[in-house]
DNA sequence: GATATTTGTTGCTGTCAGCAACATATGATG
DNA sequence: CATCATATGTTGCTGACAGCAACAAATATC
């Protein structure tokens, strides 16, 4: 039997198409066209193949006011392809379960004791996503991740804890792990404010201070940035990790990850012990950004976690102190901003990072119609 | 007339192949039959075209001691497309002509004075380049690089130039101007030891110190990274840039590019004025990389330029200064090396980037036949 | 209601890559 | 040395694909 040859073309277009639909939600046929630079009836084409396996849906278009048969509008249907997101924290574990074009079809949550395993958290992730069906599995963990394993997390009190296996022996399928900075980073670039900025440094306040990057315009994979062991001063605070100095030791952050709402209020009410904090932190947090500023010249940066509360308290203080430690080529581009996802950031971007290896996937291979067809 | 639909696949097939032939040197067709996953006939098909076209040359293969019909061995002919690579320094100009396959046809070098402004030394660019005919043409610059603008530099003194403008009008042609770390970094990813590793942090010791990378296994574009202000000493040496406290003010780069080779010959002899400089020059040095290490978490650091020098000399103060500024599991993964291509590095790199942007628009577009053929 | 404009649909065409069968070139076996 | 096994290049054919042109459909304008 003829393996059908320019079939991947085919793929790959289609694969295009409803990435598209996905990323930048319900658009007309005409500016498919028009984006996908494909002609007018390759659209059709490619619409009807996805139509009949479902995963999109097609409406008549409304009359727009301008000349002319109006565009049919195209949409993916959310139910036809699911991912499971799933964030552990301290004391919680959330999940989302998301459908194709980022609609959310369930949010739950519930509490894990502290200091709980890899696998009693996996058991509940199971319990939690019961038996839903989805087409992938992405979980974002606090802390330094490589592959499948959480090499180290001071928040869930983990070393070298392969993760993934814990998950897979759990729920009986295989999971992607990531740290939770990487996913919020992918959650705001493509779904939040900072939608398609290039360069783009996400940085997570948790029991750590932990970033996600996107560099030039791909999120990267790799393994997670511990941000918060940046040495800022030589000699300072002993940290936790062993090394003095670290921003996370001269700013206090594990204390922070509890305490922030009632410091960052009470220095706005004029407290000074908590204003003078809320300042200190600031700066030493400008320093350790300054060195990052300079060592990656990013074009925005995102401060999500409770860094967000810091650094509205105290953006001053942190402009300043990276004003010291950046060449002003460099600030003259920078975009500080508090991440628009707020505490959605990192399911939507575990999400989606799950959505990127379905596309993928569709890529590679196409079963809709050649399941019912086999010979 | 009908444009030729799926056209573009083949296109996309012929400039991989030719890709391949590039950046691994001469191969057999059945290599490449296995490596682009293709038929033999198209592969056949595709060869056809390039050797047509003049861009390779099929040699009858020799037996291999294995049984079976021999393959015929493919390879690059340098000549069938030319990247000019320039070098500019502070006091001379390095060009090199680089045929396809990396294979370099021309090295010249001229002295250019000491402050020279760009549109003198676009003009020494184009006598050395006279009217060779080239493909591509790129200038890595040392400094800080924003499009065909030099942001600032040092080393040659300019600031806000745009250098890509000065070459345009003394040569009559569209240069690309990147900065040298960038430029090196490339290079040793791609032709030196550094082959293939996924993320690469190349360190350049020139006037100033400048870093380039590659992420996730790309070359990052956007614009350069100036490592040497990067602040380990807040609060210290004046900088020239204006802040305090610099790696590069510390560690006295200035200096050095002048005079590295005496100091570490010295201190190797015994001079103790020179050996205590050394040492503390190497702990700045892994002091900034502690930061450039946790915020990037590379799998491998190049020294290059005089950097290659002064780590020889200094790596265990280097290494152990690093220690106290890095998590133990980020320098478990981390390999430290002297640059493989030495001095040819920024050369050999820029003729890469010129490469890759042939490559490309070998993907978009395709000539030779066409043009014969029109109508 | 007629015309202009934009879009979806249908049948046709040039091109592509895989396949199978055959030709070619080597090593291994007796 | 002849034959067989093995690996590779070549050729004609096939299923598939995307572009195109002509036509049909749906809207705005006058």
């Amino acid at each position: 039997m003829a393996r059908p040859a320019t079939e991947e073309l085919r793929r790959r277009n289609r694969s295009a198409l409803l990435d598209r639909l996905h990323r930048r939600g319900p658009q007309t046929r005409a500016e498919l066209t028009e984006a996908l630079g494909l002609n007018r009836s390759t659209i059709g084409a490619l619409a009807s193949d996805l139509s009949e396996s479902g995963h999109i849906q097609e409406t008549t278009g409304r009359p727009t006011g301008a000349a002319g048969r109006p565009s049919t509008l195209v949409e993916c249907v959310p139910e036809a392809a699911t991912v499971a997101a799933v964030e552990v924290r301290w004391k919680r574990l959330r999940l989302a379960v998301v459908g194709l074009g980022g609609t959310v079809l369930r949010r739950d949550e519930v509490p894990i004791a502290p200091g709980a395993d890899g696998a009693a958290v996996a058991k509940a992730a199971a319990a939690l996503l019961a038996d839903a069906e989805v087409s992938d599995a992405i979980a974002a963990v606090p802390g330094l991740v490589d592959g499948g394993t959480v090499a180290q997390s001071s928040e869930l009190g983990w070393a070298d804890r392969d993760f993934g296996a814990d998950l897979e022996s759990a729920t009986g399928r295989v999971w992607r792990v990531v740290d939770v900075a990487t996913a919020a980073a992918v959650g705001e670039w493509s779904r939040g404010d900072a939608h398609g900025v290039a360069n783009l440094l996400y940085l997570h306040g948790g029991h750590g201070l932990t970033a996600g990057w996107v560099v030039d315009g791909r999120p990267r994979r790799g393994s997670s940035i511990m941000l918060g062991h940046i040495v800022v001063n030589p000699g300072g605070q002993r940290c936790r990790c062993g090394l003095s100095g670290c921003v996370e030791a001269e700013m206090g952050t594990f204390d922070f990850s509890e305490t922030i709402d009632e410091t960052t209020i009470a220095a706005r009410l004029g407290d000074t012990a908590a204003r003078e904090m809320v300042r200190r932190s600031g700066e030493f947090l400008g320093l350790a950004l300054g060195a990052v500023v300079t060592a990656t010249n990013p074009d925005e940066i995102l401060f999500g976690g409770w860094l967000r509360e810091l650094y509205l308290s105290s953006a001053a203080a942190v402009r300043s102190s990276l004003a010291e430690a950046t060449l002003p080529q460099l600030r003259a581009r920078l975009r500080l901003r508090t991440a628009a996802l707020g505490a959605q950031g990192p399911l939507t971007g575990a999400a989606e990072i799950g959505f990127e290896a379905l596309m993928e996937r569709m890529r590679l291979m196409w079963l809709a119609r050649q399941d019912s067809n086999l010979e």
